[in-house]
DNA sequence: GGTATAATATGCATCATATATTATGTTTTT
DNA sequence: AAAAACATAATATATGATGCATATTATACC
């Protein structure tokens, strides 16, 4: 990771760093961010990993509030519910048009993951259940003619990931998602672009439920 | 618009003040800007120029080459349907769930800026046809309960204002484009969310493959 | 035509300033 | 006199200006 090497600035360096500490989790909803702090962490001045939080606020991963610094951006299950809908009308979408796309190959490949959460969910290892969801939506995703969507969609997903939380907590998602990715899968393969759309947009509204019913319960402060 | 009254940062009083000439059309596409005659010509340093940048980056409104510069970024044919069909899922869906919450009083007040479309439309007036347009599908949306998936929509919208080149070199889409508002405002009255949402994605459907034909006819080096 | 050099613009660090928050003391009110 | 409200000072931090280093591009020279 050394910057000279992988990175052309020090600004898209910190950016990254930063990015990938906020997706991770190590720097949870509502941390403060101290720019002087990171900067003399990092070994840079304050002006790039000021231009990184920019790009980070754009983004929607912190708030900016001017004169009184930034946060990592919280989310409460009003913005949970928002940001989960707008991602089954774009993965919805995303699916349909990427359908006419999908060979024999990526079928095969697509069903081979399918096949991966279905031995992770019998084994109750969550952590590989949550990255091959996301492998099979990508994959999926990736095959249609947006590349510009295909990114709206996984910035989204990188701007809060839930799916550990819901799995941990409402355990009986687990089967469901399954199941459902069976149904999508089926969709495929019966080239029923309407139903297909229509499937996975429920699978991201059925999340929503989950997580609101979750917060319900929970606060959701241990997220 | 005196900076120290309105904007709380220079920063930000250059973010808005670059996006406006940009969506205004003032800095075509492909338009190189140069930091420091931006700072120069604002009265500012360099630093509040480059961080607006960023911002306007992560937006997709500017191209930011490390080491080689800042460009308006350019719309080739293929990127504005890639734009066209998300907005017609992101739009289509904004509509679905705004329904339930259209009152009288927004009916009437949707109803009142298609019957402006129409007189603009009669009068051949296509930049208050235009406006009337905008402001129609931004009343629509805003009845719904997201205002996040509102940003994305107009973010995207401003992105790219091709309404006037289209009406301008494809006049018989003036037209259409009233009729199609009348059907959309039909289903809104028949409480249609099925029917609405097919005809708000076909809307912009249409839009996009206006655009593909002229830009095959011509370059679209004028834009 | 290839290489060296000059010109231009970006990228970054240091230093200075403005702003918001916190703490402290003072005044006012009950 | 005690408590609350207000004003003021102190600190921390964000924001911004200046100056320099570095990368890219163009030009000139061999």
């Amino acid at each position: 990771m050394s910057l000279k090497e992988t990175y052309k600035t020090k600004s898209g360096f910190v950016y990254e760093l930063l990015r990938e500490r906020i997706v991770a989790g190590e720097w949870p909803q509502g941390t403060v961010i101290v720019v002087a702090s990171v900067a003399r962490e990092l070994g840079v001045s304050a002006i790039p990993v000021r231009e990184a939080m920019k790009q980070l606020q754009a983004e929607g991963l912190v708030e900016l509030e001017p004169h009184r610094g930034a946060r990592v951006t919280v989310f409460d299950p009003k913005k949970i519910v928002e940001v989960m809908s707008i991602r089954g009308a774009l993965e919805g979408y995303a699916a349909r048009v990427a359908l006419p796309f999908i060979d024999d190959a990526a079928l095969a490949d697509l069903r081979r993951k399918v096949d991966d959460m279905g031995t992770f969910t019998v084994a109750g290892d969550t952590a590989r259940l949550v990255a091959a969801n996301k492998e099979f939506h990508r994959k999926l995703y990736s095959m249609g003619p947006f590349p510009m969507l295909n990114d709206m969609i996984f910035k989204l997903w990188d701007g809060g990931a839930f799916s550990s939380i819901v799995f941990a907590l409402r355990p009986d998602r687990i089967r469901t998602v399954y199941e459902e990715h069976l149904a999508i899968l089926a969709a495929i393969e019966r080239r029923d672009a309407e139903e297909l759309e229509r499937l996975v947009r429920a699978h991201k509204s059925g999340f929503a439920e989950a997580l609101c019913e979750i917060s319900a319960r929970k606060r959701l402060e241990t997220l």
